[in-house]
RNA sequence: CCGGGUGUAGCGCAGUUGGUAGCGCGCAUGGUUCGGGUCCAUGAGGCCGUGGGUUCAAAUCCCGCCACUCGGACCA
């Protein structure tokens, strides 16, 4: 048996140490690696070709809705960050400082951008002066930097790759509208693409973004039973508006501010796709973002003609449009199949010589293991099918762990209790709005609020901290 | 930032009462094997994290710093 044998490559197993195991798959998939400078992670090729995918993606879907990609600076004068009162106050503490030009000090120091609202504010105020200026759909794909005191590969990192869109618009509705249709975007991307089930709902005051006046999210679970924020979409008002001067005729020759809302997903869901769908032999990755979907290993290369033979497979499968790669590598069956599983390649199709009698091929899953063979003939519409079937299966599976680790509870006891007994997850709640009930959680229970869900239930129950009737259901959890 | 752990070859580690280094894997070359991490031979590879101190002599003892890592606090 495969465990019996010694592992060249061996993987925490997950359940033993679910924070080493991770670091584990990452290193070994060669994800990534580690750089002189603490919190900045060097994207190692193929754990960057799962950014691109997902940028492809997401970027493609971005301009369907009308957004255009655009490129600010890197620095913020001190000066510019501090327009915003709530903004700068939230960010500050986490910003690194240019000081120095050359061998001059700058009159003004420089943030390097945390995030560029101020930037895209201050742009905006030069270039919008009618209502006929109006929406304003801009993206931005760049990296941004939080000088975070501890830092974890994909997690936290000082410095993060995402993007960043920044959007104007005539009216409130109109910015409530975009915020929603953009936290739309990411929960389908999420469950479409990436096989990762969400939860949809909106920030507390205590857990929003700075400056904002609403925050939507979705809210993924991870194995270990921790939730991961996968992408967050903001509504501003006109707060910052109001602070950048930003001003519009309108249509009544009313000088009046636009409405603002940002929104944003980052390298971090590379870390949701390893947690949520990883296991004991590393990565499983999504067929749609995978950066080899098909690995084609031939099996006794030597013998004639299998050579030939699998690479003929791989040409197929390229052809169809299928990212496919061949291995004929000197290396053993099982030393392919092995670091195959590790990287996450979603199928592997193997072809010896008693399969080229027979006009077949091997198909193996890298989700269930299930081994299937295949007619030649069938290659492209299996591999097809197969694929597909992989990305459903991901998704129910996730699904389920999503669903088997919620909960419900009335008092903060069980609150406490069901969290012990299962060892994280989510719980479900009312909550009365006060900040000293969301505090008492914490330290009571030892949990942050997660979202309010958009799916109300609209009953009466308690709060769990004050006793006070009240409607709004709001999920607790751990979260990354 | 607080507390614990760890820094010796690419990776994982050993290194005794102080005497300037070794093992396994990987890597290179040749052969062998190939339907689940083959086996053999030969070979290359080290500022012992870093700065200082003690000593005739430091990987080893002492102090500082740095990095990684786990937990906490903080935080998009």
């Amino acid at each position: 048996m495969a465990q019996e044998k010694k592992q060249v490559e061996a993987i925490t197993a997950r359940d033993v140490d679910f924070a080493q195991w991770f670091t584990d798959v990452v290193k070994k998939a060669e994800l990534i690696d580690y750089s002189s400078v603490k919190g900045m992670f060097i994207l190692r090729p193929y754990g960057y070709a799962i950014w691109e995918n997902m940028q492809a993606i997401l970027d493609a879907e971005f301009k369907k809705l009308g957004h255009e990609n655009v490129y600010m600076p890197m620095l913020i004068p001190e000066s510019l960050l501090q327009k915003e009162k709530d903004h700068v106050e939230g960010f500050a503490p986490e910003c690194a400082w240019v000081t120095m030009g050359g061998s001059e000090k700058l009159e003004e120091r420089m943030c390097i951008r945390p995030t560029s609202e101020t930037l895209f504010c201050e742009h905006y105020a030069n270039i919008i002066h009618s209502w006929r200026d109006l929406p304003k759909l801009y993206n931005q794909w760049c990296s941004v930097l939080r000088w975070e005191k501890t830092s974890r590969p994909f997690l936290r990192h000082r410095e993060f790759l995402w993007q960043e869109g920044h959007t104007m618009h005539a009216t409130a509705e109109e910015a409530m509208a975009e915020t929603e249709q953009m936290l739309n975007v990411y929960a389908d991307f999420c469950e479409n693409v990436l096989a990762m089930p969400v939860v949809k709902g909106v920030k507390t005051d205590k857990e929003k973004f700075n400056g904002a006046e609403k925050t939507y999210t979705v809210e993924c679970m991870m194995h270990d039973r921790k939730a991961l924020q996968a992408g967050t979409s903001h509504y501003f008002g006109d707060g910052f508006a109001k602070a950048f001067d930003i001003t519009f005729t309108d249509k009544n020759n009313q000088l009046t501010h636009p409405f603002q809302t940002s929104w944003g997903v980052s390298t971090r869901l590379i870390g949701g796709i390893i947690m949520t769908h990883g296991d004991d032999n590393g990565l499983i990755l999504p067929p749609k973002i995978a950066p080899v979907q098909v690995i084609v290993v031939p099996v006794a290369q030597h013998k004639a003609g299998v050579l030939e033979a699998a690479d003929g497979l791989r040409a197929r499968l390229a052809a169809a449009g299928v990212r496919v790669k061949m291995d004929d590598s000197d290396q053993s069956f099982g030393w392919k199949a092995a670091e195959y599983e590790m990287r996450g390649v979603p199928l592997r199709v193997e072809i010896g010589p008693k399969d080229m009698e027979k006009e077949q091929c091997c198909i193996a899953r890298r989700d269930t293991g299930e081994k299937t063979f295949v007619p030649l003939a069938q290659l492209e519409e299996a591999v097809a099918r197969l694929l597909d079937e992989v990305h459903h299966n991901m998704y129910a599976m996730a699904k389920k762990n999503l669903e088997d680790n919620s909960f419900t509870a009335e008092t903060w006891e069980q609150v406490k209790e069901v969290l012990e007994r299962n060892n994280g997850g989510f719980v479900k709640t009312k909550w009365c709005g006060s900040l000293d009930c969301e505090l008492a959680m914490k330290e009571k229970v030892g949990v942050s609020s997660r979202c309010m869900p958009l799916e109300q239930s609209g009953t009466e129950g308690v709060c769990p901290i004050c006793g006070k009737k009240c409607t709004t259901d709001i999920y607790w959890g751990v979260a990354y």
